[in-house]
DNA sequence: CGGGTTACCTGACGGC
DNA sequence: TGCCGTCAGGTAACCC
């Protein structure tokens, strides 16, 4: 389910239910090799320790407890839902001093459940690469995203869905923010003028920003759909269109794989 | 090194 | 109904 708007979901959701002040008071672990085989130490470090506070950076959560950082990755899968069954795929529980019992499940196992010292969570693997967040307006400007696209050689999809330049887009809305940019998914980036730069920079920004509000209305699902409060379908413009009309012109939706990724845009809207 | 491909897993879905 | 191939929103580890 998540690309950055999912996470931001998921983060609020668990904001919700956590009040301050709410401790960890045991994990029960279930299973520990999901993507990259999941620390052991993990259920005595958070045992008894206050949640001081939850911070998404990219595609990842962070729960911040008093020593640790507990890093957790949903990959294509994973959701958090408040416990109520015991369901398959259920990898690990946080029972909280509040009474809540968290739940995380992962059937693809994609997902990552890692941990790190309190403030040094950055200097992690999973972090030290990462560009900057798409909401950043100092970092994330047209200007960077320009000099980038003319370093390399790659489809703009493949450039705007590398993490190493800017996090959170996923193959869904990368396609979604080429489309509101009007630029092509296969363009190569080095050819991307200025002002394609200014416009995409723009999209992906709104079409996160839209995403995240809509999900946001999607939060009160959260006991009962576990988080996952799913893409926002029904306002997708080209994405898993293959075939059908525009909403804006009605040419036929393209679709092709660029960069192993399924991909789709509008010929008569997109150049 | 940049760029492209593959592997990791399970489940859902379409065609026969 | 069931079997089989294909595909899925992510990303690290490989190749060349």
């Amino acid at each position: 389910m998540p690309e950055l708007p999912e996470v931001e979901t998921v983060k609020r959701g668990l904001e919700k239910i956590i009040p301050a002040n709410t401790k960890i008071k045991s994990i029960e672990l279930l299973r520990a090799d999901l993507r990259f085989p999941m620390p052991q130490e993990i259920p005595q470090k958070f045992k008894n320790q206050e949640i001081l506070r939850i911070e998404r950076r990219a595609k990842y959560l962070l729960f911040h407890t008093s020593n640790n950082t507990l890093i957790n990755h949903l990959g294509m899968t994973g959701t958090w839902r408040e416990f109520q069954d015991a369901k398959d795929h259920d990898h690990i529980y946080l029972n909280l001093s509040n009474g809540l019992k968290l739940a995380y499940r992962d059937p693809r196992r994609f997902g990552i459940l890692d941990f790190a010292r309190k403030d040094q969570w950055q200097k992690h693997k999973f972090f030290s690469h990462l560009g900057p967040e798409p909401f950043d307006r100092e970092q994330f400007t047209a200007d960077y995203l320009f000099q980038q696209c003319k370093r390399r050689k790659v489809a703009i999809k493949t450039l705007i869905m590398n993490q190493v330049l800017v996090v959170g887009v996923g193959n869904i809305y990368a396609s979604e923010a080429l489309f509101r940019a009007a630029i092509r998914p296969r363009k190569s980036c080095h050819r991307l003028t200025k002002r394609d730069c200014e416009r995409l920079v723009l999209a992906i920004r709104e079409i996160l920003q839209k995403a995240i509000d809509a999900g946001g209305s999607s939060i009160s699902d959260f006991k009962s759909a576990g988080g996952d409060s799913g893409y926002f379908q029904h306002s997708f413009q080209v994405y898993d269109r293959k075939d059908k009309p525009c909403f804006v012109c009605e040419t036929p939706i393209q679709a092709a794989v660029v960069g192993g990724r399924s991909s789709y845009w509008c010929r008569s809207c997109q150049s």
